[in-house]
DNA sequence: CGCGAGATTGACTCGGGTCAATAGTAGTGG
DNA sequence: CCACTACTATTGACCCGAGTCAATCTCGCG
């Protein structure tokens, strides 16, 4: 199942994107450690890290394509941060679908939600070849009490998850087929310039088939609302690479404004503002 | 927007649900407080009180119907954990439109979503009147590293509030809507439940509209789909008033097993097991 | 007693799911 | 090197679930 174990080509095989070879971390018996500022930094937590904590070292592990990184219901002991590499996480409803959560990559945290049961409630596998650094949650919360900053660090990163996954449901809740799939490209360009790619031109590490269960549609919507916004020209699809072309018009797509869940108080001026650029798209 | 200050009934208005005068904490210089054990208590949380943490003590605060407990963009510096009543959080969209989020109750915790961004991402808003225990953001990480238990406690609740935000997630992406509205019911049935209520006939808080946007589905449909429950005799319906008739029903209802997002490898036999029984719903 | 918010119900429409046929791609093995 | 096979993606035809619009009903509350 899933399996597509290529020979290995960690960073090949990608034409648009070159991994670059080493995210963070350094070689120490034959392995990639990294120490907390290399994980803050990764994590984008401005830590103020006074600790000389060079003897905190984080150990790394490589995944291949295809490869699980953790499944539902196993024993939770760690915590993984994305160095390299793209991912998808997954639940696994109780007729064998799975439903994709998100598509962690650089600077993501995978494995939070094994937190409370002691058990992975997701599983997490590798799109393409990963390099994670491990943080054993034992060790990581024992550290908590000395570097407080590691606290933050943790609270930080499971505050901001809780956010994101708000306003997937919120989007999920709220928006067209094309509205999603608009803001899926503009959240993947977004992240690739945050990574130091290009956002104009990327390759999707999925398939359609994973892009429409994560935005909660088939992958025919998904490859159509594709072929739709190539006719448009507010991107270029061939295959998996993408190209954005109006990233203004995307960001601001929508349809359907849901007259649904309208406030009383705060609808009837959105409403008219609405009512004014209400064509398909609006080219800001 | 959105008023309905009624004079002084917390415990009044509702007559099937009949709110216990106070669930936790005791009187000390006019105000209500609850040490940690009680906090603890009220999140299901096993904390291995060791400490005899009766310095310990967390203010609560009353909030009346329709009042904000905290609100989108506020300055964030305090959690609060539901010791009584019912409440909202919702997402105000670019539009004005609100998308809810959740319905907090008893031993619940909001304002989680504040922590990374220090500025709350959500507005809570109460249904009924509300007694909430106050946890100061500062003074909880500070104890953290002195209580260990507070610690894990923290780690937990967030842990399980993504858990169940992944869930959502799962629900809005790949179940209908008489699905959507049958688990609402049945997962509202198992929290009354687990606060000692009836979970056979109880009041609903929110409105149609409410429930609408928190499954995704407009006020219409709700009403729609309770009146088809009714009318099969899985439920009963009057106004906001809900008798569970056949919870089992109600638990395995779906329809459009969605072939979408159907694994290859597991799906085969999945999908032969659900032509079985795909009628409207599968009555244990 | 009348007003307004909420709930119910019906009629109509359409976005997007379903089914199906075709084509492009990649990995495998002769 | 090329055919074989298995995914993956694209596109069209069809249709149904749920959204939209609108009328009516109910219940509290002033």
């Amino acid at each position: 199942m899933q399996s597509q174990q290529t020979t290995d080509q960690r960073t090949a095989s990608t034409s648009t994107m070159h991994t670059t070879p080493m995210e963070a971390g350094r070689q120490r018996q034959g392995r990639l450690w990294s120490n907390l500022k290399e994980v803050c930094d990764l994590l984008h937590i401005p830590a103020a890290v006074s600790v000389n904590s060079e003897e905190l070292l984080f150990q790394h592990v490589q995944f291949k394509t295809g490869q699980r990184v953790h499944t539902i219901g196993q024993a939770f002991d760690t915590l993984y941060i994305v160095n390299s590499g793209f991912l998808k996480t997954v639940l696994i409803d109780e007729f064998g679908n799975e439903q994709v959560l998100s598509f962690p990559m650089k600077g993501d945290m995978l494995g939070v939600d094994g937190i409370h049961t002691r058990h992975y409630a997701s599983e997490a596998v590798a799109l393409s070849d990963c390099d994670l650094i491990l943080l054993p949650f034992k060790k990581l919360t024992a550290l908590g009490r000395v570097h407080m900053e590691l606290e933050n660090l943790m609270y930080g990163v499971m505050s901001r998850e809780l956010v994101r996954e708000q306003a997937m449901i919120g989007m999920l809740g709220a928006l067209s087929a094309e509205a999603r799939v608009a803001r899926f490209l503009v959240s993947l360009a977004d992240r690739f310039a945050a990574m130091g790619y290009s956002s104009k031109l990327f390759n999707l590490r999925m398939t359609r088939h994973e892009i429409g269960s994560y935005l909660g549609l088939t992958l025919e919507t998904v490859s159509r609302t594709l072929s739709a916004f190539n006719e448009i020209g507010l991107i270029t699809v061939d295959q998996r690479t993408i190209g954005i072309k109006d990233a203004e018009a995307l960001k601001t797509l929508r349809r359907l404004p849901p007259s649904r869940s309208r406030t009383k108080a705060a609808g009837k001026k959105a409403e008219l503002d609405a009512a004014g650029d209400d064509q398909m798209l609006a080219t800001a």
